[in-house]
DNA sequence: TTCCGACAGTGGGGTCGCAAT
DNA sequence: ATTGCGACCCCACTATCGGAA
């Protein structure tokens, strides 16, 4: 028997078969069949590729740099340890001239594989698999190969924050190896997520026994505090303890010794009210000169749970048992606001509290159902957030050509607003809120309307009105009114309205008084 | 049988930091 | 000094499958 010899061959082909079935099922039973196949050497790398995930985390190579089309080779012969190791080599390069030197280590790998190990490759590089199966297929199909109960194989990841640590446990150990894969403080676990609500009282309605926290504008951690050793871990699980210092002595400062709290970094002006999304991600960004960046926009942690605390483990626990550990551990002004409400009956009280806590100047609120557990890495059910929707009238000033299950379709709508001298200021961009039949009917009248093809799609006579929603404008570097549309999607098209009916860019500004260009 | 939760896919704007220009 | 690019922070929405109700 040899170790380490699968062909990068076989994983491209399984990847195709893969896309090229539809039912769930039978994704995962390929994929179960093919990790069967993966000697224990070759399994730890063999499970992240087809999970579409590289087990390397910088690579420094992007769509840009991939640009450039390679010959393929006429046979296969790449193993997918040789792969491996070339993009392990590509992770190290660094320095002057480390971007020819990328160049020609991709050039080599592409040259080394043939067509379909070339698409296969450049679909992992650039994230854009489209084999319709990822981590949570990948996560069955490792189950189904080893025998090890499903469930049991997700929670482990959802612990380890990692595929490839359960995988290669897995396959030395077997099932039993999951056992290791507990809670642990100083391990960063995948954060539990939130569904959207239109209103709070469509949140309240369907969750019942509730609470209602504060949404706060900022970066989400993770912090870890296991006696004077303080971990702060970003949503990611990227460590970014260096560059929140004072994040850092504010937990240490906490009266428990060993503890993991899930929370909000925010930043207040002089004011008292939240700094910008902007201004606080620019800060929590920095990592050269830390201490000039903390000096001018200094932050703090609110947090909002507790996943263990001295040496309990919490994730389970009804959300109202784990809040009152929070509340033991952590004092008033770093935990977050909040009230409870017994279902519908006080949904009133609910609006109220988001109405306050929009006052204050935060983004919304989070709705929580108060018998749920933490369910770490999932968007659970039990978690729905409420914010304002705002709404414009824009029109559209080109569209680009789309990917994947949108290609030959006009997606990508150019928004603008009109402007004093009866021309059009460009906002932002949006292919969200679109379903199939919209997009089919975009296209149509988009290229109707095109005055010039241009290779990413069309530049069209600003005549098509489109309903936007969006949360809010930010201040823009790149468009010509200073500010853009944040999270825009498309409500509808409106063929009644002609552009001289849409919105302002004064009008928008004036909606949003905050906001300076 | 119908409903709904979980996933994958399609990308959006902004900022930082590194390497190249 | 400026620009290009990759990595990550925030994010909304639709289509689809398959299990729950």
């Amino acid at each position: 028997m040899h170790h380490g010899r699968m062909l990068f061959a076989r994983l491209a082909q399984v990847s195709r078969e893969v896309a090229a079935t539809s039912a769930r099922s039978g994704k995962v039973a390929l994929l179960a069949e093919l990790f069967r196949e993966a000697e224990p050497d070759d399994a730890p790398v063999v499970i992240p590729y087809l999970a579409g995930r590289l087990p390397q985390v910088r690579l420094g190579v992007g769509w840009r740099s991939l640009g450039r089309r390679v010959p393929p080779a006429a046979a296969p012969s790449l193993t997918v340890r040789e792969v491996d190791l070339r993009l392990s080599e590509l992770g190290r390069t660094s320095g002057p001239g480390a971007r020819a030197r990328r160049s020609r280590i991709v050039g080599a790998l592409l040259g080394a594989a043939t067509e379909d190990e070339q698409r296969f490759l450049l679909g992992l590089l650039t994230g854009e698999l489209r084999q319709g199966a990822l981590e949570a297929l990948a996560v069955e199909g490792l189950a189904r190969a080893t025998g090890a109960p499903a469930a049991d194989v997700r929670r482990a990841v959802m612990l380890a924050g990692s595929l490839q640590a359960v995988a290669r446990a897995l396959l030395a150990d077997g099932p039993p190896a999951l056992a290791r894969f507990r809670l642990t403080v100083g391990r960063p676990v995948l954060p539990m997520l939130a569904h959207s609500a239109s209103s709070v009282a469509e949140a309240v309605g369907r969750l019942g026994a509730c609470a209602v926290e504060e949404k706060l504008d900022g970066i989400r951690v993770q912090v870890h505090r296991d006696g004077g050793t303080l971990r702060i871990h970003t949503r990611a699980l990227e460590d970014i303890t260096d560059r929140l210092p004072e994040v850092a002595a504010a937990a240490l400062g906490l009266a428990g010794e060993r503890f993991i709290l899930d929370g909000e970094v925010v930043s207040f002006g002089a004011d008292g009210r939240p700094r910008s999304f902007q201004e606080t991600a620019g800060r929590v960004g920095s990592r050269v000169d830390v201490a000039a960046a903390a000096a001018a926009v200094p932050v703090s942690p609110v947090f909002f749970d507790v996943l263990a605390v001295d040496g309990r483990e919490l994730l389970d626990l009804p959300l109202a048992e784990r809040y009152a550990e929070l509340a033991r551990l952590v004092p008033e002004p770093m935990r977050v606001r909040r009230v409870q409400v017994s279902g519908p009956g006080e949904a009133a009280e609910a609006e109220r509290f988001l109405a306050e806590t929009l006052e204050r100047g935060h983004e919304g609120v989070v709705v929580k159902a108060l018998d749920a557990p933490y369910s770490a890495g999932r968007r659970g059910a039990s978690w729905r957030k409420v914010k304002p929707v705002h709404t414009a009238d824009l029109v559209v000033l080109a569209a680009e050509w789309g990917h994947g299950r949108r290609a030959g379709r006009l997606s990508n709508l150019h928004l603008g607003a009109r402007t004093a001298d009866g021309g059009f200021a460009m906002l932002g961009k949006t292919f969200k809120g679109l379903t199939d039949a919209m997009l089919a009917w975009q296209t149509e009248r988009l290229r109707r309307l095109a005055v010039e093809e241009k290779e990413w799609g069309v530049v069209v006579r600003p005549e098509l009105v489109v309903e936007i929603a969006y949360d809010g404008l930010q201040r823009s570097p790149r468009y010509p009114a200073g500010v853009a549309l944040r999270f825009a999607r498309v409500l509808r098209h409106r063929e009644d309205k002609r552009p001289e009916e849409a919105d302002t860019v004064e009008t928008l500004l004036a909606a949003h008084p905050g906001v300076v260009p």
